[in-house]
DNA sequence: CTAACTTTTTAAGCATTCTTTAAGTCAGCT
DNA sequence: AGCTGACTTAAAGAATGCTTAAAAAGTTAG
């Protein structure tokens, strides 16, 4: 699978380096060097992990880290001159994974990025939640080690539920991390595709929360 | 579920310092000075974060990261005086999830031992009174570890009493907290919501104040 | 101690809302 | 053209939330 990581830092000298770097070990970049820029890119796209600077002009690295948490928990990796312990317990509040000073290694920046991308699963080739294990670069499936056919679209559902294992996924959520923000179709495609997909699988292994959302089953051990 | 953190630490004034800080927060912290009886807790135990001092007599903090590695994948944090770029470089190719140098401040510590429980799911959120779990994020609820099933208005009710455990809430707060200010319907609701409730539930749990409200019982009296 | 009264419990049933299901349209691809 | 997958639509079905009212339990006063 490809591992997309988006890179905000509006020094060039730096946003180059760290891009150099991270392509290096095969990954795709993308970057920007300010606030909105980032903000709409948190919206239209997915990372496996976001770098982020944190003086920024317009909208600080703080604040972007916030808003972004209200959508999104993608790994963020925070960058920053400011040696304070106050800005940097800041980035943590705000649910940052990681916070290095500059100046840094290009090769500690690249291995704490990896370090984070190994612990939130995305070097994984198969994802697995229970009894279901999923192979991303394949889009193939298998319950109990018995192979499911899934279209693409039912491939991405599932994998977002799988990696929100025990959680629930409401509509909106569902909604908009599927068929993205400005999607214009209604709810139905929801209900219908959650029937494909539930053709396709065991019966008990997605939980409906009437009036809120899905819920994938983990076993739970009794 | 409870949090269990191991602290390797040979400094006896530091490793003091970190268990104090990290229990603050709630969490079982088990400490050893020396990499033998490190080891004999990894296999014993299983901890959902281990923070290891690099300097350490007998088997130093990178080794006995790699001899836990062939046997856990729980996440690790170094802690160390060593502020050489080879050193970090060598922890994270080892498998560390984070490093930090000496001196640092305790608090940054603790925020990023939270940020890894937090990546690693450790942190899952519930909220408990007595023997009654309940699991916001997917609605779910236990009792003694046997799994409820709640309808979503039902579980919003029981999360007001486990809230507020062993207050006795009266029948205008529940109207008001759970319905609203402009609920236009009549009292009723309570009482046939209480006893669908009451059914999910061991009896006794929820006990009626007469004439004012009920009250979740959180200790058993007998 | 008992009768009258108040409050809670219980059960039945209805209405609404949300979900499931199935059939059908459309667009892209082979 | 025919197939497949994505989406729309609408009817059928089910769960939930709520109302109502009678039965039970508890309280108070004579």
């Amino acid at each position: 699978m490809n591992i997309n990581i988006l890179v905000v830092e509006d020094d060039t000298r730096i946003q180059d380096m760290v891009c150099k770097f991270l392509r290096k070990e095969g990954w795709i970049v993308d970057a920007c060097a300010n606030g909105d820029d980032a903000l709409s890119l948190f919206y239209d796209k997915t990372y496996q992990l976001i770098i982020l600077d944190i003086m920024l002009p317009g909208t600080n690295g703080q604040e972007l880290l916030k808003e972004l948490r209200k959508i999104r928990d993608t790994p963020v990796l925070m960058m920053t001159a400011l040696s304070d312990d106050d800005n940097q317990l800041r980035a943590f509040n705000n649910l940052a994974d990681d916070y290095v000073m500059k100046p840094f290694s290009m090769q500690i920046l690249v291995k704490r990025a990896e370090a984070l991308l190994r612990r939130s699963g995305a070097l994984k080739k198969e994802i697995q939640a229970g009894k279901l294990v999923l192979f991303p670069e394949t889009y193939g499936a298998q319950y109990e080690g018995k192979k499911i056919i899934l279209t693409p679209k039912e491939f991405e559902i599932l994998e977002l539920f799988v990696r929100n294992a025990g959680k629930v996924i409401n509509h909106e959520t569902l909604l908009t991390r599927i068929w993205g923000y400005d999607f214009e179709g209604n709810e139905g495609i929801i209900h219908a595709s959650m029937k494909k997909l539930r053709d396709k699988l065991p019966c008990g292994v997605i939980r409906t929360i009437k009036g809120v959302g899905y819920c994938l089953e983990v076993e739970s051990d009794d």
